[in-house]
DNA sequence: GAGACGGTGATACCTAGTGTCAAATTCATG
DNA sequence: CATGAATTTGACACTAGGTATCACCGTCTC
């Protein structure tokens, strides 16, 4: 990832810092979906607030997604499919699995002409278990 | 909605306060969805703790919905519909519509399947413009 | 290499919400 | 109506997640 996320930076006209690539990196290593706490903790040299901008930044450009989860809490996670998707959020062992499906996008656009809303964007998390988990 | 909610809560095992009186009638005062803060300067003699236990609590009594927004806020409205259902969100005057739609709500069950998730439950939220605000 | 601009760290602050605990209220019972 | 156990409340401290400010530093362009 952090090849491609370096260029998707330069390419949007961000500066690829030392700071940026060491953030970038930290969570390529993440095996597991982080608080931005746990990241922090990973990079002592680089200040909170920076991490905060980075991850921001980062989610801006579609390469980290927030994940709101079920008890309020909120973890990050690189983002596998580039375009827009929801997440399968396990309750169990916090695994994520993403997918897209226009029929879901169908019918959220559906129900916004029905409402006489114009959409500008929605948001879809599921919560559940996963089959590891669930067994 | 004060009979009803104030029935909703006894039948549950909830005692009927004057406390939880005074927030249940400020909440039916709100034409639009409020934030705790708002509600507790509403109530200046009930604690603001106090407030975010009795707004949790209704919420749990599907009483009131917890709105979360597009920019990351929160907001509270009192349920229209009783039962499970999803809210389109106006970002300019802040109406929220209410609707509930089982197509939706099997493309949902449809993805966990496939995924292999055994669902608990979703949240989706759409945000955009109404009618009125959109022209 | 100079200057402009973007990025960074420290710090303070903010919003939303929870935990604790003693005091007050409520409800069921006598 | 009095009593007493259980629930509720308020005050307060605290947490998580995140933003604003601002002086300083690094990077890019010329």
């Amino acid at each position: 990832m952090a090849t491609d996320s370096a260029a998707r930076l330069t390419d949007t006209g961000h500066r690829l810092t030392a700071t940026r690539r060491a953030v970038l990196d930290a969570i390529a290593r993440s095996p597991r979906p982080f608080t931005i706490e746990e990241l922090s903790a990973r990079l002592p040299d680089i200040g909170r607030a920076t991490v905060f901008r980075t991850v921001k930044l980062l989610s801006e450009l579609d390469l980290v997604c927030r994940l709101p989860l079920e008890d309020g809490g909120v973890r990050y996670q690189r983002a596998g499919i580039g375009e827009h998707h929801h997440h399968l959020i396990c309750g169990g062992c916090g695994a994520v699995a993403e997918f897209s499906d226009p029929a879901l996008d169908d019918a959220i656009e559906r129900n916004a002409v029905v409402a006489g809303f114009a959409l500008d964007g929605h948001s879809a998390e599921l919560y559940g278990r996963c089959a590891s988990c669930c067994g």
